[in-house]
DNA sequence: AACTATTTATAAGA
DNA sequence: TTCTTATAAATAGTT
């Protein structure tokens, strides 16, 4: 498609290799965007000219991380591969519980209590009762405690007495940070070098731990 | 360039859409091979259809692993290796979070207040007592409702009532039963040979205060 | 970087 | 799917 018809051949001329090379990886890189929308598919491009030159295209709706793992799930396996889906599971667990350990401290916080019945409302009463008698009861001996210290203190000093009021801070935020992780794999590829069509099913891959 | 223009945007009818994949893959495929051979390039192009069907081209003269291998080396990242990494310390994050939030429901059930000093106690103590409050409150107002209800519905029906009393049980104690579908995760596994088998696991919600 | 004559890709229809 | 073909798009060679 140009002014004369070429033969498909490695281009000698180095300086005419690279201007094609540049032409013709606008082109598919174009293509590969266009494929990407048009038919909603996953597309990795990655490419190197011959004099090392580094170019990628990799469709917006995936990382090449999250990319190489599906090319994994579909192609084959990896040895490292259980050892990681395993601390992936347990990550998505404690994740889970963290989000329920969330929620009973914002019911016992007097929040969230909607989707609570009647049943389980009693209970939680009862429980933050016996709680909150526990804590007067703690805070009475402490203060008693502090006294009797500071009596102390005043009989032997006379000079001072400080509080040691260590605040530690709200951890309620701190988990976001880490809600977005992508799919992942361990790396490890072994395929012929040749040009492959096959076909596999495969699931979303979305891993996101919201 | 076909019998009409058409615009970059996600084709709608799936027919139509797979039709499209399918010539514009070939297509770019041929482009793939065509760069490599003309400008001497390495090319790795990798697709997923949106019907997850699978395909790959690669530039004969490498090999997937070693494509990707130079892919590492020039991007000068380990993806799986940071990846994993980076799941490994918002583990120990999450892991570390989830400790204090336990402590928390703890110090809100009455327990490990020993090294809370007295402001804190009762700081603790305040937000217990409005807490309690805001409890009692909504369980009176959930016991109006539902006597509402009962009173509407013997109005109403005078042959029988059914009390809609849905026990869900404390996660706390239900941590292995069935009740808990929050915990469920769709958790995929792939097989070798290209053909995926999607298995549901999800973990046990462990969530006693140890 | 542009231009443009041609080749090539492909949208729509069969 | 595969073929046909009118038309859009890509690009080889040129400026």
């Amino acid at each position: 498609m140009g002014r004369g018809k070429i033969e498909i051949k490695r281009i000698e001329n180095a300086t005419n290799r690279q201007v094609t090379y540049s032409k013709r990886r606008n082109g598919i890189f174009k293509k590969a965007q266009e494929l990407t929308v048009l038919c909603d598919a996953k597309v990795s491009l990655i490419m190197f000219s011959s004099t090392g030159k580094f170019h990628e295209f990799i469709s917006p709706n995936i990382s090449t991380k999250a990319f190489f793992d599906l090319y994994q799930k579909t192609t084959g396996t990896d040895l490292w591969i259980s050892h990681y889906e395993k601390m992936q599971e347990n990550y998505r667990r404690l994740k889970e519980i963290n989000k329920k350990l969330r929620r009973e401290i914002r019911q016992r916080m007097g929040g969230d209590l909607d989707d609570l019945n009647i049943k389980e409302l009693q209970a939680l009463e009862a429980k933050m009762d016996s709680s909150l008698v526990a804590i007067r009861d703690r805070k009475v001996r402490n203060l008693e405690e502090r006294h009797a210290n500071l009596v102390f203190d005043l009989e032997t000093k006379l000079d001072q007495q400080d509080g040691i009021v260590e605040s530690e801070g709200y951890y309620n935020e701190a988990a976001n940070g880490a809600s977005n992780l992508h799919a992942l794999r361990l790396y490890q590829i072994h395929h012929p070098n040749l040009v492959l069509h096959h076909g596999g099913r495969f699931g979303s891959n979305d891993l996101r731990l919201a």
